[in-house]
DNA sequence: AAATATCTGAAACAAGTGTTTCAAAATTTA
DNA sequence: TAAATTTTGAAACACTTGTTTCAGATATTT
């Protein structure tokens, strides 16, 4: 019996992300969200709620996103070390190629330390793609594509372990081939 | 003929970079900081002066101190790899044991690739790092301590690129365990 | 001790913050 | 088409922000 809303949730979500993304959440304001989203204030708070609501959608939105896409990326590969290598691989090209860092990483050492909201949805991200990771580290182990003496578990820690530090690497010294060459030493490492 | 300044500089830049490194950049306020620091805004802003300028000043405190920490840790080592190795060991126990991650990382993500001015003392805090362990590498392989057939150059950035990812893991994990396994395979990752 | 210069404290500043209000517009259903 | 109900836009809200003001307190120098 009455009009619906005028804007498309997912859309706005977002480019609300967008802009969280690019300055961080202490360093966004309303009106740079609806600025961002095209849509008055009011309209927000009649449907998806506050700022910290409207963050919280972000970066689910974000870390969903990003969930179909390693598991599309990795689905067609065969062997597990290639999927794993493939990992590491668009890893380093995400990595020197956005306009932004990590979305995840950033949000983890603004807030998540002090919002336990955030940290579970950033918990659960990292869990996701350690399962993901460690379930091809088990198979390639399994068919001798590993040969490293070491448990699956480790390995997955390991490997994960270094995409921050080529983020942060990236925003300091904008150098594509040095993380490259570690890249690459860390794939040598894993297929000895 | 007249008075002075009642409050420690030093110390004030001191009692500043706690709340920095607590609350980050955009997550602090100006009343924060005074009263952290037990000094009324006019006097802040007569000595030392605006937000920002104490937010550098935080900073380059923050790194210096770092550096001369690691200076004194690491010149009583004679051996290369067991400086390396003790490097690496005294990070892992700073990641586990402090309340807050690492201020230069945090401020890497929130800041640093808008921030000039931020990104040149973060950058220059990585450079030092870079050299003192780059100098160690060096001689370990001389020494032949370090066997694996990869330049110093490159054993440098790998080894400091793995700080990143454990402190993330801790705020995200807080697994103390995790941590240690992956550096007792780093440093045997080398050492071989 | 007096003169001098500077620092300090409290208050005030204008602009910016997240959020709410509400009349008018809009779209749905009957 | 008319009634009903919701969304929208602009403005306003109360509070917080970073920063400045300035009278009075304070310490130095002569």
């Amino acid at each position: 019996m009455a009009r619906n809303v005028e804007f498309d949730e997912q859309v706005a979500v977002s480019k609300a992300m967008d802009v969280f993304w690019r300055k961080g959440y202490n360093g966004t304001t309303m009106r740079d969200l609806t600025e961002a989203m095209g849509i008055n204030s009011s309209s927000l708070y009649n449907t998806i709620g506050d700022k910290h609501e409207l963050f919280i959608r972000s970066i689910k939105h974000y870390t969903e996103t990003r969930m179909k896409e390693a598991l599309k990326q990795l689905e067609p590969i065969k062997s597990p070390i290639k999927a794993i290598e493939k990992f590491i691989q668009s890893s380093v090209y995400v990595i020197t190629n956005e306009p932004n860092s990590c979305l995840a990483i950033k949000t983890t050492f603004e807030v998540a330390a002090t919002d336990e909201q955030v940290q579970k949805i950033i918990k659960a991200d990292n869990d996701f793609t350690y399962n993901l990771l460690n379930g091809l580290v088990e198979k390639a182990i399994q068919k001798g594509e590993i040969t490293v003496s070491q448990d699956a578990a480790m390995l997955t820690d390991y490997i994960i372990n270094h995409f921050s530090g080529w983020h942060e690497f990236f925003i300091i010294h904008k150098d594509k081939n040095r993380i490259k060459n570690m890249a690459t030493f860390l794939i040598k490492q894993i297929n000895q």
